[in-house]
DNA sequence: ATGAAAGCGCTAACAA
DNA sequence: TTGTTAGCGCTTTCAT
């Protein structure tokens, strides 16, 4: 064990007969320095084995740290809900070391109001920020703002093929696809799958979806390619109507059973299914809200695939926190969140 | 917003007409303080809101904090090299807020090196400890010095009966046998399954799979009640003696095709199933050690239950750093891990 | 290009 | 019981 006499910027400046105040500048490439004592002062830091006092530093600067956080208003149970419940996660040392974390919201069909949340994201002038990017084109107009004025930011949920940020956390969403599907098929062949959709009018919003559902029908074409599949399309503010299309679908295919939704709401289809108990059927969806952790443990729903969205913001948030504070970068860029597959049987410590 | 000009322990100095030496002693209940001056003092920090600033206290105390990670050595590739890892994970704002972890080990089949390793500990004086509770005897005898001395400490991995620990943060044994004969079984009753068990030598050590055998008996009795259940024991040093033992077992009983273990060690396995492919046969086991993973990738194992050790490790490193720094208590002790549900569709973010 | 010095907010030792 | 004071290691003017 070497000795832990800790070596501070005095120690350093002693050595090369220089003041603090220039080992600081090189410690922090301010410039003003001169090539010769530059150089002198970096043997020394090596030989010394010097390292920086963070909490010296803090207290000195005296700058509180401030992440944003950019994502849609969550209506409770909603996804962004639990994304949003990431926020306050961030180990506690770490906001005890200077970090504040503060929420922007909009609503999610309003483009106007994403518009308004960014402007107040750049007036609070944030060491970084994490964002979802639904709107694809403001999306890259507030990004382009954002490295114009040396602010990082991550995304997360999914990501945008521009290049600038920091880091992404989110789902790989063509394998989630396909883990999907190896859930609903159990690995056998089946019948018949019915795909149940949410009609979206296009928000200019992208849909994640779209790999997902791809990465379904691939994994069935290679694993299940007797299956039959179907789509439907419900909308989620008429209950009724869900009911109806799916009692009229399984009346002209009485064979199929199993049923999958690619976006969070498969709750939406708790009431028919409560109504219609199959124990051959298999339903799978993503996400954990609330509601459809509530239809597992029913046995209303047979698998859910999670992948934390209060982890998303939290590293998000941890990795601008080390960045602001540390200068440190994440080592890769595009982090992908484990799919979690929850059953009734590992839903309850989730 | 509330105005955001932090105050300090000097505005409450001035406010109560007491010094800041005061101030800082009901701060931290210090005593020699007049009940009349701590009132005061506490009304005002109460009335303007006061908050400490933990870098300026972190720097005038200039305490390093030291958390001891006290577990059995690890081979490459067992359990406890993963849990190793996570010594380091702990986010980089919390350890560069002061915080070193220090890693003792000991040999997990000698009680001696337990006793020394313990000695070390306690001779390095840490303000906090996570151990695993693997030799029951002794673990109560060095938590009682721990109390003595004041040094908070956290379980992972399994959890004693006793009561003066921090937190624990280990997997539910008991459910997850039931989960892992769910997926197992597929949530149908099947003939047959074999139960390969490592034979143990009692080292005056507490057996975590007993409560996790529990389950999944529990479990097959209410859900599949036809399903006949073996047992088999090999010895983790003689692979030739399992492939014979799995031989033997299944030309007996050709109708059983399903395999289980309730250790980490399923990769014991994985010469045989080679050898002995199946696409019926399911097989499921305990944990991400790399030789368990790429099984699953190969196809050899169905489903792997894991847990995280390193998480574990990382939050019982955490809670106990906020615990030291910030004086936090975290909410709940238990703090179950969620039992995650591998594939070879998911192995790979994991 | 470099040095000197005044803090940042809090702690702890010492006086009073 | 209370006040005073000298730092903790670093940053940041302001001189030089």
């Amino acid at each position: 064990m070497a000795q832990n006499q800790k070596i501070t910027i005095n120690d350093i400046a002693q050595r090369t007969g220089l003041s603090k105040g220039t080992v600081d500048r090189v410690l922090h490439n301010r410039g003003e320095v001169s090539r010769k004592s530059y150089d002198r002062v970096m043997e020394v830091i090596r030989e010394l084995g010097y390292e920086p006092n963070v909490y010296a530093s803090l207290l000195a600067k005296g700058k509180k740290h401030l992440v944003a956080v950019l994502i849609p208003t969550h209506e409770p149970g909603s996804f962004w809900e639990l994304a949003a419940s990431g926020i306050d996660k961030p180990a506690d040392p770490v906001t005890a070391v200077g970090l504040e974390t503060v929420l922007f919201q909009y609503d999610q069909y309003d483009i106007e109001s994403f518009r308004a949340a960014c402007a107040k994201v750049l007036e609070a002038n944030p060491s970084g920020v994490v964002l979802a990017p639904l709107f694809q084109g403001e999306t890259e107009a507030v990004t382009r703002q954002f490295v114009e004025r040396g602010i990082p930011y991550c995304f997360i949920d999914s990501r945008p093929d521009s290049n600038g940020y920091l880091a992404y956390f989110g789902m790989p969403l063509y394998k989630s696809g396909y883990l999907c599907a190896d859930q609903l098929t159990g690995g056998r062949d089946i019948p018949g799958a019915l795909i149940v959709r949410v009609r979206r009018d296009r928000y200019q919003q992208s849909d994640p979806t779209v790999n997902r559902r791809a990465g379904f029908l691939d994994y069935m074409l290679e694993n299940a390619p007797g299956c039959k599949i179907d789509n439907v399309f419900i909308d989620p503010n008429d209950p009724d109507g869900i009911d109806a299309i799916l009692d009229g679908y399984f009346a002209e295919h009485p064979d199929v059973k199993h049923i999958v939704m690619f976006n969070s709401r498969i709750h939406l289809l708790v009431p028919w299914l409560t109504a219609h108990p199959d124990p051959e059927r298999r339903v799978v969806g993503f996400d954990n809200l609330k509601a459809n952790m509530e239809a597992l443990r029913a046995g209303t729903v047979s698998v859910l695939i999670g992948q934390r969205p209060d982890e998303q913001v939290r590293l998000a948030v941890e990795a601008l926190a080390e960045h602001a504070i540390l200068g440190k970068t994440p080592d890769r860029k595009d982090q992908f969140m484990h799919m979690d597959i929850l059953t009734r049987y590992n839903v309850e410590d989730y």
